[in-house]
DNA sequence: CCATTTTGTGCAATCGTATGCGCAGCGTGT
DNA sequence: ACACGCTGCGCATACGATTGCACAAAATGG
């Protein structure tokens, strides 16, 4: 009843190579090197067969693919704490480029911290291609297996501790902007707000920050921790409020807590930027918010990316590659939530 | 040199089923069954199996397993517009709860409206077991693609124009429960911010508030397109404003567009909700922020996600079960975006 | 016109796992 | 003691694509 070519199954069942190769009049593996462009396949051949697959709605199945290529065509992603909009804009932003390169995005692990050697589990099982992560580090076990596979991979805004691939904003010099900013506009008391602990990126822009307040022969005037949450944000800049002097800027190591503390500083009846100056870092849809108005670094996503993906493709090509660390110069954005320094404003307002 | 059981490959390499087989003295198949508790295999052999997996760090490949069982453990997920954190919330839940069920969700789309077949082809590259999509509808082609493959989908806040599974907050009810407050808070001019064209949600929405509106023998007064974004709800809300006799109250489709709605009523100098009360629909995280304290109804996240996966689960098991609608009830969130009627005020305020 | 290269295609093995079926070995009933 | 059923495990094949190698046909050179 079924012939050889045409396997009985159900009639909505795929096409496989076989189908084609039936209809095509040639063998499964001329079909497969047809569709890949292989030099040694007559043009010809090559076109009859990409139509017929075409008019099939012939797809490859990657799971077959992949365990002989030993090459899924997934990447496996991490992302940090999805309360910051910073990573929805960076997967929206990754996915679109991921696809380009012929990848799918696997989502890994949302919001935690450490991954343990559990998290990381789908990568062997789905025999990933590469892995990036975002705001996370991995345990020292997961980092060891990775490594063993020489799993590409590449940390985004988290340095490793493993040898490996890091590309992140340069929160140092991000960081010692905000304080020359803050500086120069006549602050005289600036706090910190940290995001977690022992976190690299909260770490480097306060070290930034401080350098600019010695520079100027400043010493930092309060420091609070604030999570990385808004709501975090806003009790930090409470308590900073609190002491005595008073703070007159407020530099936070990421946006979402700076919004936070604008709103602490309103909801204690100060004004902001005449009374307190704030400013935050990633530049996050909501520091353009009307109420906001957030003078802020902006990560530079999109170049973020772009070296992210070229260290993993490399990688992907050449595992023996060893790890290379990327930081990328961010913009500042000037806007209304910072007090400006006098040479800055007296061009801009004559009167 | 290299024997059998150990295939001369690098030492890095993963463990197979082989490997363990050998390291156990039993047959692959034997490993196999061992491995997923099947009752054939003895107690004492699949304990022994067990330890050395453990300790070898054993699991199964994925593609390997998809291959044979047609089912790669992979489900697609497809994410609205990540400027609306909504989106975030929904993922950063949703990836919970699908590795709870042993599922890995896979990246489909980000932000668009309309899935055309080119979306949709990883689908059946990697035979995923079932796809959930949020906010977003396909091309006709690409639903019968998916009717034929008779793959498991549910779409969570868009109705299908196939027949298939959906999942929504009783949009309808929602909208209803908003323009009742804002009646009962004796506001008479309510004026309506749409979403984006033929969104069901945002259709629903209105037609709930035009229902309360009609019950209390007002008419709608003052409707605007937000495109479900900050940017569209500012401005909408501006142009609304400016008409006459101004709205008194604002109801905004979703969240994102009422903050930008309370930014731009601020921003004519006029006060929330003094002279004009705003609510939202989903309460998002921001709705809470000190700044906003927006009253909306919020959308039941964690019973729709648990809804989704039990339909998506069961038809995983019986492909041939028909599409099904579930529409589940909201909370309204009453903060300080909207005033209170006065049956609920005088209590709370009996000065 | 024959030998040799080039070009295009097919055969068959392989990737790692799952599973139907067969087959030992043991226990049990008569 | 013999037949029979049950338990526990292995053999072999299938899943769908890729790819090294062999090989036929065509092109080329002498």
């Amino acid at each position: 009843m079924a012939d050889k070519t045409t396997p009985s199954r159900s009639p909505s069942s795929l096409p496989t190579v076989r189908t084609i190769s039936a209809l095509a009049g040639v063998s499964p593996s001329t079909v497969s090197r047809a569709l890949k462009g292989d030099p040694r396949i007559s043009e010809k051949t090559r076109a009859a067969v990409a139509a017929i697959a075409q008019q099939e709605g012939y797809a490859p199945n990657a799971m077959a693919r992949g365990l002989v290529t030993r090459s899924s065509g997934v990447v496996g992603i991490v992302l940090g704490n999805m309360e910051n909009p910073f990573y929805g804009e960076l997967v929206e932003r990754l996915y679109g480029r991921l696809v380009e390169i012929g990848k799918y995005p696997m989502l890994l692990h949302i919001g935690g911290e450490t991954l343990d050697s559990e998290a990381i589990k789908p990568i062997r099982q789905y025999q990933m291609d590469g892995c990036i992560i975002a705001a996370a580090r991995l345990s020292s076990r997961a980092a060891e297996t990775c490594a063993l596979n020489r799993l590409p991979m590449v940390m985004i805004n988290r340095v490793a501790r493993i040898h490996s691939c890091t590309v992140s904003c340069d929160n140092y010099a991000g960081g010692m902007m905000a304080g020359e900013l803050l500086i120069d506009a006549d602050h005289r008391h600036i706090a910190f707000i940290a995001g977690r602990e022992d976190t690299s990126t909260s770490e480097d822009r306060e070290n930034g920050l401080r350098s600019a307040l010695r520079k100027a022969g400043l010493a930092p005037e309060g420091w609070a921790r604030g999570h990385y949450t808004y709501d975090g944000g806003f009790t930090a800049a409470k308590a900073l409020l609190a002491e005595k002097p008073r703070p007159d800027a407020i530099f936070a190591a990421n946006d979402i807590m700076a919004l936070g503390a604008i709103d602490a500083i309103r909801d204690a009846g100060l004004t902001v930027p005449d009374e307190v100056s704030v400013i935050g870092f990633d530049d996050i849809r909501p520091a353009r918010w009307h109420n906001y108005r957030l003078t802020t670094i902006a990560q530079p996503i999109d170049a973020m990316i772009t070296r992210s993906l070229a260290l993993l493709t490399e990688r992907m090509e050449s595992p023996e590659l060893s790890g290379e660390s990327i930081s990328i110069q961010g913009e500042m954005k000037v806007r209304a939530s910072a007090r400006l320094p006098a040479r800055l404003t007296e061009t801009s307002a004559p009167a």
